[in-house]
DNA sequence: GCCAACGTTGGC
DNA sequence: GCCAACGTTGGC
């Protein structure tokens, strides 16, 4: 099973918020980024993926599942975009901030640390199972 | 709020 | 197909 990070704005949309959807889930729309589009198209449903706050809080909050493969982005007409669904499956413990992610041995090509403007991200399986030791998760 | 990095657009 | 201009993201 593959592993993922998406990105998002607290201000934008919120751990909170995604947790308020349940098992519905929300459509992960307004991405207009290819390499972002494509690694959403990679995905299967039950595929993992951590949720990160950028700007604020700089952290991984949360872990979320795929729950609807990548379709139309109902935030366009442009049939260029489609997006997942995800829905969150727990919180972390303790949330992982970048500066940790930076410091922290075999994370060192981490996209998160590598291409910082890169809004949906693979992650290794490596760096999942690292990422959920620091966050006192089961991988 | 600034700015670096990077992606996209459009003229040629 | 190149590249300058422009827009956006996201860390600081």
């Amino acid at each position: 099973m593959a592993c993922w990070l998406f990105k998002s704005e607290p201000d934008a949309w919120s751990w909170d918020q995604q947790v308020a959807k349940g098992d519905t889930g929300e459509e992960w729309g307004g991405v207009r980024n290819y390499q972002a589009r494509n690694n959403m198209r990679a995905m299967k449903i039950g595929d993992r993926g951590f949720f990160y706050h950028s700007n604020i809080g700089k952290e991984v909050v949360g872990i979320v599942e795929v729950c609807r493969e990548s379709c139309p982005d109902s935030t366009t007409d442009d049939p260029r975009w489609d997006c997942v669904w995800i829905k969150a499956v727990k919180p972390v413990q303790q949330p992982v901030t970048l500066e940790q992610c930076k410091q922290e041995p075999g994370l060192e090509k981490m996209a998160l640390v590598t291409n910082t403007r890169l809004s949906v991200q693979p992650v290794t399986d490596e760096e999942w199972q690292i990422v959920c030791r620091m966050a006192g998760v089961e991988a």
